[in-house]
DNA sequence: CGGAAAATGCTACACTGTTGCATTAGCAAT
DNA sequence: ATTGCTAATGCAACAGTGTAGCATTTTCCG
């Protein structure tokens, strides 16, 4: 049924253990969530459901993304436009940062850096959780310069 | 005109300064981002308008925020939801965090804190600019749920 | 005042996401 | 394997946020 994505045979699992009917968006979106490098769209996810010929429904994509992310199954960041990408894993165990490029547009998780405990906010604030973005060049890009300007203007 | 607005007189200069036009819409946005202690969404502004009987219109609302924006005079961050939130002042000079509410929903300018180079990002990451934002409970928020708990539930 | 350019105010549209509801399909019990 | 309950789906319709195109109005400068 998806010849062109590698199953991880444990999706059906995943899914089992958090009381949820196995299905096959639910599959399907588990597996292109850990396939995919980078943070996808809904449109992103949409699109490779497509290219697997995987029928789909637009709301049901929605639906399916949000019990996800529910199920600590995935996380859920905004992007720079504004629709919401999603990443493989839940965010409540790991509060990384994230990295938008400002060249392809990629949204990359930053499992290393944490915002933590290191900012003093001013009397009164009661901060939970702190999200942290920084904007740039990613490495690959900043690979595709490199040889650009290596190769002469 | 602006009856309502205590108007601070030099918008109309900072208009002029940067090479626009004075109009209606622009000197009660001005204004009203000036007097609003926190951000304030497309929507937000367009109420205050109605309230100050300043006629406006949607599209020419959001050309207007817009160019607040691209002459440095106002600054844009994300809400919780997914529409912007506009704040008086440049964003380019103050690279502040900021903080969302979760109980009253307001976003508002952490001046004092600043992401700069606190972080260490992996080998290859090129960040030009950070965003910084904390979730919880605002000052105001905060005193109040005190007040209720000391008045006893 | 008169004219050029900037802003405005329409209408119409695009994108992202949600709601309601009838239908289908997964799963446990039989 | 069949049955039946309920989760999940698929569809249509809608809501919120923002943008595009373009004729009309306003601002400002001489």
């Amino acid at each position: 049924m998806s010849a062109t994505l590698h199953p991880p045979r444990n999706s059906a699992e995943l899914i089992a253990a958090h009381g949820g009917r196995i299905t096959r968006t639910r599959l399907a979106v588990l597996e292109i969530l850990q396939d995919g490098g980078h943070s996808l769209s809904h449109d992103d996810v949409a699109a490779r459901l497509s290219a697997a010929a995987v029928p789909h429904d637009r709301v049901t994509l929605y639906r399916t993304l949000d019990w996800l992310v529910e199920q600590g199954l995935a996380h859920r960041i905004k992007g720079p436009d504004r629709a919401w990408r999603f990443n493989f894993g839940g965010e409540k165990a790991a509060q990384h940062a994230h990295f938008h490029c400002d060249r392809c547009g990629h949204v990359l998780c930053l499992e290393s850096v944490r915002p933590d405990e290191r900012f003093a906010l001013p009397e009164g604030y009661r901060p939970e959780r702190a999200e942290l973005v920084f904007h740039g060049t990613c490495p690959d890009c900043g690979r595709q310069i490199g040889r650009n300007e290596a190769a002469g203007s």
